[in-house]
This record gives structure tokens, sequence and C-alpha cells, in this order.
DNA sequence: TGTACATCAGTGAACGCGCGTTCACTGATGTAC
DNA sequence: TGTACATCAGTGAACGCGCGTTCACTGATGTAC
């Protein structure tokens, strides 16, 4: 049965957020089309009708996850008096890591994105490149226009690897977990304040 | 037919090298107890004498893989005048990056460790707590004794977060990706001399 | 505006295949005498 | 030291199940007249 322009957007779009979810979830190897096909409301017959393959709707849910997950981060941090302090402690904190469904896609699909095909890898590099410029700019005017974005790109490095180290030792030693948070955050924050830091413990 | 006991270690020491290899290559979910047997010369029923479950192998393999990593590192930074340096060049590296096998299984399982279970998490936070470790002697006595935990722990997440970032996008940008390993080299080096840095810089 | 019909999103059965795990059986090892 | 035998690592068939993808078919939509 055909069905209107408006019912086939709305199909895809379910299809690529059910998509996004489970496999931030359960990894994209852990869930089937079926699955997420049903989660949809469709069958996968369905899917293949928009879709490609497997690796089609992993790149496209890639790329919706990132886009919303960047749209939280940036509300988060939009009237923060102290942008990078107020994204970092969006980004490296407790909620974030047990949100398991919510969690960033660069964090929960971390290593798998490695091991899919070459547009699901355009995809993250799009993300990274947003995610180094929200950074980049709640850098601030205390770091140089010239070493902002090398300085961001670390930054996000951190964020990330933080996250994903404690996502994966938070069901062993939550203490560990909390620790490993606690020192990302504050040694990012500084990342942005270097100068500011040591004008107060240093002659000026 | 029974095996001598140095068999049945040897066979134990094959299943949890080629597992360690394959899941670092493939992920968890990619790769089946099957296949792992046959690699390591022996059939799947064997593999259950050995262990409880895929999980089970899992977890030994994690071990042995970041114990063997480790080694690799702290060999790599033995000698060296500047230990930090020395064990950033290694690990945040292109070589490191591209070594699909013997890449350190913290950077190429990161997101699945977080889907495992109990005892996967415990075999990551000890791989963690020896990293940590390291990378705290490696700071050096520039770094005050009470700080460098926690700046060892920062440390330890921009390498792994940099290098799961620059696996992910090399297949699409490997600009990027080069561009975000040179980044956290020069900005986690900083972590172990920031007030040598600043000396040169300011007025002492 | 009303009618005839081509389009194509979605259905559901089917494809071959590999998954993790179990289990009755085999036979060399290693122990007890 | 030599023999009898219990142990148990390893074999390979079998379990039910879900995997990604294909395809002949359906029937409401939306277009052409």
């Amino acid at each position: 049965m055909k069905v209107s322009k408006e019912q086939v957007a709305a199909n895809r779009r379910a299809l690529v957020r059910a998509a996004g979810r489970m496999f931030r979830e359960r990894g994209i190897d852990g869930v089937g089309v079926a699955e997420i096909s049903q989660r949809a409301g469709l069958t996968h017959g369905a899917l293949y009708a928009q879709f490609a393959s497997k690796q089609d709707l992993a790149a496209e849910a890639l790329a919706d996850g990132l886009a919303r997950g960047h749209a939280q981060l940036t509300a988060a941090a939009a009237q923060a008096d102290a942008p990078l302090e107020a994204l970092l402690d969006f980004y490296v904190s407790r909620r974030h890591r047990d949100d398991i469904v919510r969690c960033c896609a660069m964090v929960a699909s971390a290593s798998e994105i490695a091991r899919q095909d070459r547009r699901v890898s355009a995809e993250l590099s799009r993300g990274l490149e947003r995610l180094t410029a929200t950074v980049a700019a709640a850098l601030g005017p205390r770091v140089p226009a010239k070493d902002r974005r090398r300085r961001a790109l670390a930054v996000v490095a951190g964020m990330v690897g933080g996250l994903v180290l404690a996502r994966g030792t938070v069901k062993s030693d939550a203490h560990l977990s909390d620790e490993i948070l606690d020192s990302v955050r504050a040694a990012l924050a500084d990342a942005g304040g270097v100068r500011k830091r040591l004008a107060g413990a240093l002659p000026d």
C-alpha cells in the first residue's frame, strides 16, 4: 500500500530514531534490523525500502544522534557565564555517563565506528568538527585564536575518553569511575584558563 | 582424549590470544566462538571445557591484552630521558592508530566494554589503574605528588579519547585524524610540564 | 472537478547462514597400587 | 618399575534462534487527463 509523503518521512524518522537509540544502547552488532523496524512500528521490508543496507541506516542514525546530542550540549551551555565549565559540567558528568540511551554517540559507539564503512566514519568526522568548533568558541579569549582549534581537539578527546573510561569502569568500580570524571573535568576546565589559574599562583 | 597439563595450559593461552586479537580487530559481537577455537587449533567444545561462557573468555582476553599492551608501553618508555613524551610518542601515534590487531584494548573495545558484564569491567579497571600509575610516574617531579594521580587520569583519558577519535575518523578524513593525534600529543605533553613551558614564556 | 491508472512504500514469507551453548562420547594422561 | 584404571580436555553432532537481505505481491496515494 502506497503511503503519503508525510507518512514516508515520518516512518523514515521513526526508523532512524529507533536505530540510533538501540545502537547506542546495545551496539550496532547487538541489534537486528527486524527489531529496529518493529520498534518503529514497521516491518523489516519497509526498512529496506528506505535504506540500502544496515550500514546505510547506521550512518544516518549516527548523524541524527550526533546532531541531537550537539543541540542539547549547546542549549545547556548557551547563556552560561563560563561556557567551557558549563559544557564540561553537562558532558563530563555522572548523569551523562549513566544515560545509556541519550549518551553522546561518540562515546556510546566509540570503538565500533572504526569498524564501520566510510559513510559512518564521515558522520563522525562531521560531528567531531562541529563539537570542536563549539568547544573552541567556549575556550574564550584567554586562549589565542591560533591555538584554539588544537586546544579544542585535545579537550574533546579528553571529554570522550573520560566518558568512555567512566562508563567502562562503573560496573566494577564506581569510585574509580567518579574519580575519572572529576579528574577529567578539572583538567579540561584548566585548558581554557591556564593563565588565569597560574595568575593567582604565581607572582604577576 | 585427555591431554597433558602443559598442553592444557598452552591451549588455554592459544584461545585467550586468538580471542584477544579477534575481539580487538572485529569487536566482541563480531566474532563467534567457533572461529576463535578454530584459530587456536581447537573446536568450540574445547573452549567450553576451559571457559564457562564467551563473557568469561572475553574477560580473560581483555586482561591478557591490557597486560601485553602495558608491557610494550613501559618497554618503549623505559630508559627515555623524557618518559612522558616517550610514552605519548608511543601511544598517541599513527602507528598505534593503524595497528588494528595490537592496538590497546581500551581503545579497540572502548565502547563495547560498557556493555559486557562486571568481570570485563573489572579487568578494565585493573588495566586502567596500572596505566594511570605508569603515567603518574612519568609525569615526573614537576607535578606535585598530591596532584599526580588526578593529572594522570586526565592524561589517560586524553590518550584513549584521542586514539578512539583518530581511529573513527581516519577512514573518511585522514587529515583530521592526524590533527587529532598531533593536538592531543602536544596538549598532554604539557600536562607534565606546564610550569616549565610557562617558565620560558613568563617572567620568572 | 471527476475519473483512470501508474507509482512505490510497506508486507510477510523465504533464503542460507552463523550464533552461543549442551552433551554423549573418546582416549591419552597421570595416579594409585 | 609395571600395571590397572579413573580422570577430564577435547570432539563433533545437535539444539533453537536470530541474523541481513531479497522478492512477489498489495493497495492507497497522487498524477495525468
